[in-house]
DNA sequence: CTGAAAGCGCTAACAG
DNA sequence: CTGTTAGCGCTTTCAG
C-alpha cells in the first residue's frame, strides 16, 4: 500500500509532533517580525501586499492557527461569551441556544455553555467559573434571585443579559416577556370562548409556578371558580401530561378548559384524551405553552402560547455584541412579548 | 429611600468601577507574594494555615475571581473543551450535550459549543476558531469527512473524540455505534414479526441515509421486495412524518412495516394514522429511532431504537479528561451499541 | 508601512 | 513553607 509522504505528515517546520506553531515561528519563516504577522492576520490592509503574501505563505506552511488565549490576554478582548441554561434536556431553550450560538459565531464570538439546573443552588459556583474566563458577556436564562450572584455579576463589570423573563430590577440588560401577562391572556382567551371550569397543569419550576398563580388570580377576578391546579415535577414530560389529565378529570368531569405550562404536557393531554375518548376541543379546550415545533402538526393542532425563543437569543446576543463595540452603550430592556397561536385545540 | 452604603458598592481596593481585581492586588492586601496567593488557591495544603487565612480574607475583600485566561496561558492547561453539534434545534443531541456539560463541569472544565449545520461546508472555519482557543479536547458529533479538517485536527495535537458513529479510520478516539447494524436489526425485527411490505421514512442527512441504505439492503437479502423510501429534509419534524405516511400509503395500502429515522417522524406517523383510522400495530408496525423522552408514553407506546446519548456524552468526556491527566493515554474506541426497545407500536 | 520594547495576569521551576 | 525569576504567545504603544 503506497502512501504519498505529504499526506498526513507533520509540517516540516514543527519538531514537536503535535503542538501548534507559534507566531514567532511564522515570523521567522516569513522573514518579518511577529508584529507584522499579527497585523497581516488582523488588519491586512495595513500591510504591504508582498509582505502579506510572504506571511500568508508561512502561515500555510506551518499550519499556524492563532492562539486566541494569548491574544485575548493582552488585548483584553476574549471574544468569548458565556450562557447559562437551566436544562439542556428539555427542548424549551433549544431555539434560544441555537440563536445565541449562531449570532455569536457570525460575529466572531464563541459560546461557553453552562447548566444551572432548575434550582439556584450551584449557580453561584457556575457563575464564578464563567467569570474566571473573562467573557465579553454573560447570558442568563431567567432572572437572578440569589443576592450574592447578582453582586458578583455586577462587581465583575461583565455585561449581563437576563432572558426569558422580566423584572423590575435587572442586573443589566433584559430580554424577555411577562409570564404573568401570558397566563392572564390564556385565562381570558378560555373565558371568552365560554369555558367556565378551568384548570392548570404545570411544572414545578419557578416560572411555571408564577404563570399558574397569575392564571388562578385572573380566573378569580373574572368571577370563575378557582381553577384546579395539578403540579408535576420539572422538566415536564408527555407522561406527566397523561397522568395529569387523569388526575384532573378525576376531580370532576366538568372540566372544560385546560392550560398546560408546556407543549409537552399538552401532547400528553391530547394522547390521554384520545384514549379516554374525550373530545378536544369539543369537551375540553386545551392551550399549551412554548409552541414547540410539533405543536402545529398535532391532531388537533395545538393552540399555544408562542414565545419567540430565536428572537430572544438574537436580541440577547446583540446586547452583548453592541456593548463590546461601544462600552458606553446603555443596558437594554426588550420585551419580546408572546402571542397566543390559535389553532384547533381551543 | 435609604440605602446601606456597603450594599452594592465596589470593594474598597478597586478604583476602576468595574474590572475584576488582579492577583497582585490580593497579594498586596494580604501582605504576601502573588505566588503564595496562587498556591493558596490551587494547592491550599501547601500553604501555612495562617497565611491561608490572610489570603482568603483578601480574596473575599477584593471579590477576586482568578483569571483562567492568564493562568491557562502559562500552565498550558486551558480547562476548556470544545464540542461541535450539527444542530441544536432538534432534540436528538440534547442528552449528549447535557451529559458533556455535566461531566466536564464536574471535572472543572468548561464547554464551548459550536454548530456545524448538517453540511460539512463551514465546518473547517468552525474548527479553526475552536483550535484557536487551544482547548484540552474537541468532541465532534459524527465522524469527520472533509480531509483538510481531519488534517488540521491531527496537526493541532488536540485530543479529538468523534461520536454518534463508528468508522474504520477515526482521527483519534471514537464513541459511537453502527448505524448500519441498527438499521439491519430493525429490518430483521419487522421481518421476524411477519411484516413483509416494508418502508423507510427518513431524513436526508448523511447518517439517516446510511441507515436507509442498510435497511433496504437487509430487506433485499431477506428476500423481501425493495422497501419504499420516502426522504424528508433534515431536521425531521412531526409534520413531515404525517405527510410522509400519506405519501407512502398512496404508493400502496399493503404497507405493513415502517421504520422512521427519528421518533419525531414516528410521532407524526402515529398522529396521521389516527386520523386515517389505520391501526398501529394492527395494520402497520412502526419503529422509531432515538427513544426520545416522549416515546414511551405515546399511544401506542413507540417501539424504537434506543441510543444512549447520555452515555455517549459521558464516555466522550472521559476520553478527554483522562487524556488530560495522562498525555500518554491511548485513543479509545467505544461502541456503545443500541437496543430496540420493544413497545406496543411494533 | 514596519519593528522594538513592554507587558496582559498568572504559574512552572527553582532557590531560600 | 515562601519568594524570586522568567516567561506563556500575543498585541498595544510608540518610534522609526
Amino acid at each position: 500500500m503506497s502512501r504519498k509522504p505529504s499526506d498526513r505528515d507533520a509540517p516540516a517546520q514543527r519538531v514537536r509532533g503535535n503542538a501548534s506553531a507559534t507566531m514567532r515561528e511564522v515570523a521567522a519563516l516569513a522573514g518579518v517580525s511577529t508584529m507584522t504577522v499579527s497585523r497581516a492576520l488582523s488588519t491586512p490592509g495595513k500591510v504591504d501586499k508582498e509582505t502579506l503574501e510572504k506571511v500568508r505563505w508561512a502561515v500555510d506552511k506551518t499550519s499556524y492557527v492563532p492562539n486566541m488565549v494569548a491574544g485575548g490576554l493582552k488585548s483584553r478582548k476574549s471574544r468569548l461569551v458565556a450562557a447559562v441554561v437551566p436544562s439542556l434536556i428539555s427542548p424549551v431553550f433549544n431555539e434560544t441556544v441555537q440563536a445565541l450560538t449562531a449570532t455569536f459565531n457570525a460575529a466572531g464570538y464563541q459560546l461557553i455553555l453552562g447548566q444551572s439546573g432548575y434550582e439556584d443552588s450551584c449557580e453561584s459556583e457556575l457563575v464564578d467559573a464563567l467569570i474566571a474566563r473573562r467573557p465579553a458577556g454573560i447570558v442568563l436564562t431567567g432572572v437572578v434571585h440569589a443576592d450574592d450572584v447578582g453582586r458578583k455579576l455586577i462587581g465583575s463589570g461583565i455585561p449581563v443579559v437576563e432572558t426569558w423573563d422580566l423584572t423590575a430590577t435587572p442586573i443589566d440588560s433584559l430580554v424577555g416577556f411577562s409570564h404573568e401577562d401570558a397566563a392572564r391572556s390564556v385565562c381570558r382567551f378560555l373565558h371568552q370562548r365560554g369555558r367556565r371550569t378551568l384548570a392548570v397543569l404545570a411544572g414545578d419550576d419557578a416560572r411555571a409556578k408564577r404563570r399558574t398563580a397569575a392564571f388562578v388570580a385572573a380566573a378569580l377576578e373574572a368571577g370563575l371558580q378557582a381553577p384546579r391546579v395539578h403540579e408535576v415535577p420539572a422538566p415536564a414530560t408527555l407522561g406527566s401530561g397523561r397522568s395529569g389529565l387523569r388526575s384532573l378529570m378525576a376531580q370532576g368531569a366538568d372540566l372544560d378548559g385546560l392550560f398546560c405550562s408546556s407543549d409537552l404536557l399538552a401532547l400528553g393531554v391530547i394522547t390521554e384524551a384520545n384514549v379516554m375518548h374525550l373530545a378536544i376541543p369539543g369537551r375540553l379546550s386545551l392551550v399549551g405553552f412554548g409552541d414547540l415545533s410539533f405543536a402545529r402538526d398535532l391532531e388537533p393542532a395545538l393552540t399555544t402560547v408562542r414565545i419567540d425563543g430565536t428572537r430572544i437569543g438574537q436580541e440577547a446576543a446583540r446586547c452583548i455584541i453592541d456593548r463590546a463595540g461601544n462600552e458606553a452603550a446603555a443596558a437594554r430592556r426588550i420585551d419580546v412579548g408572546f402571542s397566543i397561536v390559535e389553532r384547533a385545540s381551543a
